[in-house]
DNA sequence: TCTTTCAATCGTAACGTTTCGATCAAGCAC
DNA sequence: GTGCTTGATCGAAACGTTACGATTGAAAGA
């Protein structure tokens, strides 16, 4: 591959004089920047980024860390985010953290190495030293989905708490008043939003908070399908059921259809999260929509920003927390009048 | 952070014996080794890896050009050659192509600009400039789902062809003889591989090809949708629809849904590629699924053992073509009497 | 005792850039 | 003609490594 050199040694220039007319055109005669252009034109040359990167001590790669690669959500994130890093000159590394602190900060040290202008992370720590590992970083960071409380970090999401209020401020509407949640880890930020959501909704509504009611289904549909079957077989079950998350709703629905529980007839199904086969499954969920596109394009920017700023750690923290839509389908009815209140 | 050379100030040893500790411990003396050891420790050293990837002229980085990051076939690929790759010591830079040729290519141009070691790529060009392209690219490269006919490189996908074969030997053994075809866009591999053995299928049965039955989807699902619409609108509608994707399929459905017809009492369905949740999608639907993991596995380590080959490019291309496994579902049954040949 | 050999270690030249201070010639005022 | 300014260009050092040839000093062979 052509280097630098080359094109100086066509051009009949210095090598510097190569450099500066790509940096700064203005800086160099009209004819000098001609030549070069031309030169560089016939040789074909590319700068070697790894040169580049080496001496300005950062690459124009951004990372982009994640509990889970494959999931719908994050699929449709990285997409979005690709683009929008591409089109301002940025390349992606992406790591699956598969939800493991450790592995994360493992990685966040691999990027670091790596001298990534900017990482964007949806960080599932929730100790201390975690935050204190976080905050250290010397490289931009935007919290994505998730967040990590305390940290003076950029932070990109929709408001998950109203989703989860929203939705069961439907169900309550609906005349429900045994509503449980199956949650997320709760030491996870958004599960934990998601939670107070609900106990908001229901103080609001004068409803009892039933510890009873929230379990635990760690985002994972297996494990959402068995709670399911055990919250179902309970004699006091509940008439509605809220999955926080869109796996987890599955789990929920393949449950209760072994139950042989109609859904909404025998009990309600509302979940956060959109799903992308949604319109073809019976009944269509009830579901609250985040903007993945608004969110990865918000936070691809917020990171670029800090990365272009001269002094990225000076700027203050931004947050952009998107409102969701609520969607409502055929899986949440009142309850019928057997198991209703 | 630490350099190499701080690392040899406090072991008070050269630079060169520090890089010589690393890379073969065995020529160095027990004691100078311990030496470098601790120093590096006590400095937290980490080799910068731009360093070494600009002396080396190759990162420890692989490629992955997908069309589309965010299908769920991508999602799970990805997320599996991320982790062998890590294992292996390499991180993953990735890039969306959209299935634009042009955009693969300018891609292709900036991965190798990068000094990546290899690159993964789904390719979906057909001119024979784009396969030149392809071919004169110097890093290794493996070839997965998609392939480029008559590229002389590594290969990784599941047997797309018996797919087709497969389901369309079904619906012929049920009793179907006007079975249509929801295809990919056929300039594309393995587009063409599911209508080849969709043919095959009817020939082997002594079945007239009607290339009436053959609609192209765009392996979308708006335009399955469409299409889906045409067929069951026309006279001579077919009795089963084979969809060339899980994304086509259940545009298919939906469309067979809208316009009220049962499945498989009306029509039968059947699909290539499994669907995350088709668990709760009613029908069950009647598919091939793919080892995906497997396939992710499989071209990674094709790619690193190539990389880390010392001559790349004598070695003779490898093919993987794995067996899909048919799944029957209750989308598919044999024709009602009303609508059977 | 004098070479020879060999393992251990070192110095240095790259890799391809950027950046900063130095140089140079031309234009201008005096 | 001298001194200044200014715009264009240049040379060289640096970024953090690797790898090769050179240099040790001590053990081994004659």
């Amino acid at each position: 591959m052509a280097t630098i050199k080359d094109v100086a040694q066509t051009a009949g220039v210095a090598i510097s004089t190569v450099s500066l007319t790509f940096a700064n055109p203005d800086r160099v005669s009209p004819d000098t920047a001609r030549r070069v252009w031309k030169a560089a034109d016939l040789l074909g040359y590319r700068p070697n980024p790894l040169a580049q990167s080496l001496k300005r001590g950062r690459s124009r790669m951004i990372g982009v860390l994640v509990g889970d690669i494959s999931s719908p959500f994050f699929g449709r994130l990285l997409k979005a985010v690709e683009r929008r890093a591409l089109e301002r000159g940025y390349l992606m590394i992406v790591a699956d953290t598969d939800g493991d602190p450790e592995r994360e900060l493992e990685l966040l040290d691999q990027f670091t190495a790596q001298r990534i202008a900017g990482l964007l992370i949806s960080p599932h720590g929730s100790s201390t030293a975690y935050g204190r590992r976080l905050s250290a970083c010397k490289t931009p960071l935007v919290m994505v989905d998730h967040r990590f409380r305390g940290a003076p970090l950029d932070y990109v999401a929709s408001d998950t708490r109203m989703a989860a209020r929203m939705l069961t401020d439907h169900l309550i509407n609906l005349g429900h008043r045994r509503i449980a949640q199956i949650t997320g880890p709760v030491q996870l930020y958004t599960a934990a939003e998601r939670v107070e959501g609900y106990k908001e909704a229901l103080q609001a509504a004068g409803l009892p908070v039933n510890d009873d009611l929230l379990v635990d289904g760690r985002y994972r549909d297996a494990e959402s399908y068995a709670q399911t079957m055990r919250l179902m077989t309970r004699a006091d079950r509940p008439t509605a059921i809220l999955a926080a998350s869109n796996m987890m709703a599955l789990g929920a629905l393949q449950a209760l259809q072994e139950l042989g529980y109609a859904c909404p007839e025998d009990v309600s199904l509302a979940t956060i999260d959109d799903i992308p086969w949604s319109a073809v499954i019976k009944p269509k969920l009830t579901m609250v929509l985040q903007d993945i596109e608004q969110i990865a394009q918000v936070s691809a920017d917020y990171l670029l920003d800090r990365v272009e700023s001269t002094s990225p750690d000076k700027l203050t923290p931004r947050e952009t927390v998107l409102i969701p839509r609520l969607f409502i389908g055929s899986s949440t009815a009142p309850p019928s009048s057997i198991n209703g209140a």
